[in-house]
DNA sequence: AAGTAATCGAGACGGTACGTCCGGTCTTCCT
DNA sequence: AGGAAGACCGGACGTACCGTCTCGATTACTT
């Protein structure tokens, strides 16, 4: 007797129709990025109408997030070894691959739409940094426990220190996602940089 | 024979314009974000033609930031009291503070339509964060020289992991800008948090 | 074993469904014109599924002409008192009386969108003109019969020199129904305008 | 010093554009009649953004009707020969002619269309049945002045029991324009057709 | 003083996309 | 088999801005 057993009426949602839109809409990302994913040429190249679209998601935004992370969802993964040093630079450095390529540019280009967009903020939010942070923190967490690490210390600032600088040269383009980047954000805030 | 002194035949540049245009756009910007920042209502409100503002600008994008920072340009400052760590939390207490009321949303929404706008990234890099970078990044050196701060550590990298984590708060939105931050990011940084 | 005799198979026709239907129709008609009475407002208001509507209507104006007859139709009364110049006076004056309330306006409405669906020009003819023609008609003959008429005219072409008329103003709105114009329509036919 | 002279600021009106839109209209009017005639065929068939057509128009068929008669406006001409009914059965003849072909279907469409459309009938009024119904009723008033015809007669009345029947016919369908018909309105109505 | 050249205002223009409405069709389950 | 619900595709609507264009008018420097 869940609520779910109870067939809405009416014709059912189809999901042939909402695979389309998704695919068409990374699609459209990947060739021309957030700029080319229009709601007119999702709707073209999904054979799909425009009413549909907007059925299902509020904002050409939205289902640009749920393209974008319907294609790359399936990349959370997190070696705890023990060794909280080691453990973040491979996460850092996963991420920093990812950002070189193509999908960088979009990720930075929907969290740029996301300032005009709260629909879209909180699609980033609930599906891509929230879901990484709460794993990583539970790392934190550990080798705090462990002993690694002070317990005085804020684990979302430790993150943002390190994540945030990531995002930062990736919305600034100042400076370039070097090599050994990973590597020296970790270590600067592990051991500290005074002399 | 400077290239100045030899006066550009035809009528010169409305002054008169220039400002009002700046004026116009920022006062838009301020009223309703970047979304209302149209060429239409910047020409209509600046009493200018869209002409005027195309020979100068090269695009809607390039005007909000030139007109953002004309207004808010006057506020690069640095005390260097030779207390790295005082002075670098002071500096971020001040960003903070901006970020807190309505400039701060201006800005990331500048931000995020520079990452499909490379002319407004441009101006975003050399009109706002490259200044104060510069500034910074002397206060650092001066620190390496009085042997505060390591001298093996990268300037960069520094300022991204106490910069980069308020930028990416603010942009993101996970987390508030809360009381207190700012002396966390430096001596988290400057310290580091290993036990 | 006629074919009314047999039972249908399956469900019958819902009269409910009729009726809610062509009250639906005939009050948005009344409110707002035949633009208001669209598929979807007729069936909304009448708690009625689009597809039922389809399965008994070709198009939007069958069910407006249908709906608006379905309220309207009990009018059809003829005098036939033997004088023919007041008979015919009396029933353009009631056509006139009708036209210059709401009803006018839908009735030319009516016709106006049938000019481009003929479903709905059928509908006009054989629900509205056609009957009242023919009663009408009917008089006219018997007033040839009486020797009141020329024999030589065509009852048709009559009736459409004094109804054709009000329609025509009704429809142009270059004159208005002013008083009196019904008996100088009769009286300018039947006795002629030659000095 | 008319205010003719006196030049609009800003780029002039383009005849070219407004010259392709009728055309373009009058075209799909001829081809698929009222229905063919969007906004967005016409646009695109003149080359002309939609803006252009809804900066001049109030609506597509404001634009329909005047496409019709930018096209079909030469030919209001009437012989006064001083024989009042056989000038008035050639004009006659002349309309019927006129609206058994296409241009019938196009015209009948036009009126339709003004029942739901002010604009469309201000339009129809003014270019096409005022203009005519001017011409004719002076043909009519020097009949009276000549003692051809009854001077109590409304000359408007007249017209409408003559033309209004030719386009009762055309709108209802119940009857054709038939061979003889324009005589036997014209001698119906001059010499009546009581016995 | 006339000529040249660039600017400015106004606003029309072609174009792209928007978000909405309605028409007809379909699919599902219920009666 | 009919019916209610409602999702679906398609087509057109009227609007918002974009960036370009044509005007006439203005404002300097150059002959």
């Amino acid at each position: 007797m869940s609520s779910t057993s109870a067939a809405a009426p009416g014709r059912p949602r189809s999901e042939r129709a909402r695979l389309a839109i998704l695919d068409a809409a990374a699609d459209l990302l990947a060739e021309g990025g957030l700029a080319c994913a229009t709601i007119e040429a999702i709707a073209g190249r999904a054979g799909v109408s425009k009413v549909t679209i907007y059925r299902w998601w509020p904002s050409r935004g939205a289902v640009a997030v749920d393209a974008f992370f319907h294609r790359h969802e399936a990349t959370i993964q997190f070696d705890d070894t023990g060794d909280i040093a080691d453990d973040l630079v491979g996460q850092v450095e996963a991420l920093i691959a990812a950002f070189r390529g193509g999908p960088g540019r979009i990720m930075a280009e929907l969290i740029g739409a996301a300032q005009s967009d709260p629909s879209m903020g909180q699609a980033v939010r609930d599906r891509w940094v929230i879901p990484r942070r709460t794993a990583t923190k539970a790392v934190i967490k550990r080798a705090v426990e462990r002993g690694q690490l002070r317990a005085d210390v804020d684990p979302d600032v430790v993150l943002d220190q390190i994540y945030g600088a990531v995002y930062f040269r990736v919305m600034i383009g100042h400076q370039a996602l070097r090599k050994g980047l990973a590597r020296e954000l970790v270590s600067n805030l592990l051991d500290g940089v005074r002399a």
